[in-house]
DNA sequence: TGGTAAATACGAATTAAATTGTACATTGCA
DNA sequence: TGCAATGTACAATTTAATTCGTATTTACCA
C-alpha cells in the first residue's frame, strides 16, 4: 500500500477544495468561476493551482475528456481533522476541550446550536 | 489610535509566540534554547525571525542592554481566537458549532472535560 | 479542410518564509 | 588595554506559493 504522507492543503488550494466538494466534481472553469465571485484571480492561476494539486494528490482528474475533470482527493472531514489537530497542538497546548471551551466563548452559537452540542456530549459520555 | 492591523503569525512564529506567552519575557537564547528541545534551528535562524517579529509588532523588545529582551506584542486569547475564526471561516462554513461537533467528535475529551463544557453551555444559555 | 473557440501545458516572474554565514558591536576580565 | 565570549545586524540563498503570459492542443462546424 501506498504512503499516505500528509500534504496540508494551502490558503488557496483550500479554497479550490471547498469548490469541489461542494460541487463533488468540477471543471476548471466552474472552479474559477466560483472563486471569482469572492476575489479575483486569472483562469490561469486557477488551473495551474489545480495542476499543482493534481501533482500533489490533492485532487483527481479524468482528463480522457478535452475538458478535464476534477474531483476531490481528501475528503472534507479529514481534512477539517487536520487542521484542527495542528491547531490544537501549536495554540491550545493539545487540550481540544480548551480549544472547545474558547470557540464556545467566542459566542456565537445559537441555543438550537448549543443544544445539539449538549446532546452530543451526553451522548459521548453514555458511550464511556 | 493606530489601525490595528491583523497580522497572522506563520508556523515559525506561532513557536516563538508560545515560547514568549510561557515566559513573560525571554532573550534569543533562552528562546532558541526551548526551540531546539523540539526541532533544529541555527541560532541565528531564531534571532533572525524575531528581529521579524518585532518589525511586525508581534513582538517588543528592550534593547536598552546588550542582550535584548523580548516580551509578546499580542495577546495569546486573541490570537487563538484569530486562527478559530480563520478555520471556521475557511472549513466549517462559518459556524461554530460545527466545528465544535467535529471538534468533539474527535473524541480526546475526558469526562472531567465533558462535565466542564457542559456548564459553559448552560452559563451560555443562561445568560440569554 | 481550415479557422475559431476553449482548454491545457509550460515557463517565468514575484512574493514571502526560513535559513545561514559573516561582519560588527559590546561586555567583562586577564 | 586587548582578547574572548556573546550578542546583534545584515546580506544572500533556498524553497514554496502564487500569479500570469504565451504556446500548444483539441473539437467542432461552416
Amino acid at each position: 500500500m501506498l504512503k499516505n504522507k500528509i500534504i496540508k492543503p494551502t490558503e488557496s488550494e483550500l479554497e479550490i477544495l471547498s469548490v469541489l466538494w461542494d460541487k463533488g466534481e468540477a471543471t476548471v472553469r466552474t472552479v474559477h468561476e466560483e472563486l471569482t465571485k469572492t476575489k479575483d484571480a486569472g483562469y490561469t492561476t486557477t488551473l495551474k493551482l489545480m495542476q499543482i494539486m493534481f501533482e500533489k494528490n490533492l485532487v483527481t482528474r479524468d482528463s480522457s475528456c478535452k475538458t478535464h475533470i476534477y474531483t476531490p482527493a481528501v475528503t472534507k472531514e479529514k481534512t477539517q481533522h487536520q487542521f484542527l489537530n495542528k491547531m490544537v497542538n501549536s495554540l491550545f497546548a493539545g487540550s481540544t476541550s480548551q480549544l472547545v471551551m474558547h470557540a464556545l466563548g467566542g459566542n456565537n452559537a445559537s441555543d438550537a446550536e448549543l443544544d445539539k452540542i449538549e446532546q452530543l456530549i451526553k451522548a459521548l459520555k453514555a458511550k464511556k
